[in-house]
DNA sequence: AAAATAATTTAGTCTTGCCTAAATTATTAT
DNA sequence: ATAATAATTTAGGCAAGACTAAATTATTTT
């Protein structure tokens, strides 16, 4: 049995090994998991001893197998739980995540598996992650972005890749928000940027644009 | 933010002093957490602190209002868990203690409301328990018993109230088991003892074994 | 390649929640 | 009413998980 500090680590080297292929940083979990270094260093000793990662001194943390079936254990207890908080109990699909991290540490498999069966065994969550399944097994395809869209097509937007203010900005005044429905309906030959319908209005973006904004198919 | 410790201290004494209206002892609840005497009487002290109880040495405690508001909403929480486990997830009713020991602990007020209207609204857990209000209010009942049925009504069997191995045997012998149905058929005038019928068969027991069986009404 | 800088680890401390053993206070029995 | 027993508290320790500051190792710059 795993403590919860000891989860979130796995967790948090799990999503941060996604964006390099080489050891997690020390200094990249710390920053994650809003704590300092020092103790990150120690947790990723006690994390080696359980033989849930390969830890190297001064050159981080990588999840082995264990670890990483444990890690997509959580994230999929994670990821159905938000199923339930949207489709069940009608939150919105930005207001699940802290609950998740609370309910993503509830153990029982009995539980977590019956909750797959109760949601229809669902195979993505509402930011259009995939959900693993019980063995911890998941195929990891590349999010969806707007930019993967086929023209005449329509996409929930549930995420953006980069979070500079200056694109939010950028969504902000063209009120691109989280959650509304974006219609791909035509793409200029010369630049590759996109004419999109919102609710109501008409635009146009970049292709470097419609390749931040992740949504999912509808 | 109560922590996870505090909590349970703070229901365990909720729980307690209903057998009794003078202060809870530190023994019984260190006998109810598992855990030292020792270990209590500084938890009593931080709650005090806090104003959730009323602790004098060597005395016991008694929650204040404060204290009773808090513990009753995390009684909540874990009835409607349950009500969820059972109705929704197809529990049996006594496999979900567990679970919603965990359960009970998740803070979002959101969460347990949205949880509440999902399921309706409910009046009792499965065990019979009354589930109080988001205030934490709630109307004490003594629990339903057996004997308190009348001559042709239905309970089912959800609990006892004296759990001596000696009557366990008792029920064991006679093949009353948690959940089944139990119809009173008939009462003795001389003695009170019950004629009951069970699944397929019909038996005799006395006024003290029917009022140590708790029931919900069907 | 050495110096400067950045990242990481180590050492030492703190808090929470638990423990055992000893001391103290309550209760019960004679 | 006092002695014996039981319950409770105090004192002192321990492990987990966090922190700061100092020491060490990597990386980058010149």
């Amino acid at each position: 049995m795993l403590s919860l500090s000891e989860e979130n680590h796995l967790k948090s080297i799990f999503h941060l090994s996604l964006n390099s292929d080489s050891g997690v940083s020390t200094n990249s979990i710390a920053n994650n998991l809003n704590t300092k270094a020092s103790s990150v260093t120690e947790m990723l000793k006690k994390l080696s001893e359980k033989s849930l990662i390969v830890y190297i001194k001064y050159h981080g943390a990588q999840l082995t197998e264990l670890g990483r079936k444990t890690a997509l254990k959580i994230i999929r207890k994670h990821r159905l739980w938000e199923v339930f908080l949207v489709e069940k109990l009608d939150f919105k699909w930005d207001e699940v995540h802290e609950i998740a991290e609370q309910l993503e540490h509830i153990q029982s498999e009995k539980l977590t598996n019956k909750l797959d069966k109760f949601l229809n065994f669902p195979t993505h969550d509402p930011h259009g992650d995939p959900i693993p399944n019980p063995a911890g097994f998941i195929k990891i395809t590349p999010k969806l972005k707007l930019s993967d869209l086929g023209i005449g097509e329509t996409g929930k937007f549930v995420g953006v890749k980069d979070s500079s203010s200056a694109f939010l900005k950028y969504l902000d005044k063209r009120k691109i928000s989280l959650g509304c429905n974006i219609k791909v309906l035509h793409q200029e030959e010369f630049d590759q940027s996109l004419h999109i319908g919102l609710d109501d209005t008409n635009l146009t973006i970049s292709v470097k644009s419609a390749s931040n904004l992740y949504i999912t198919k509808i």
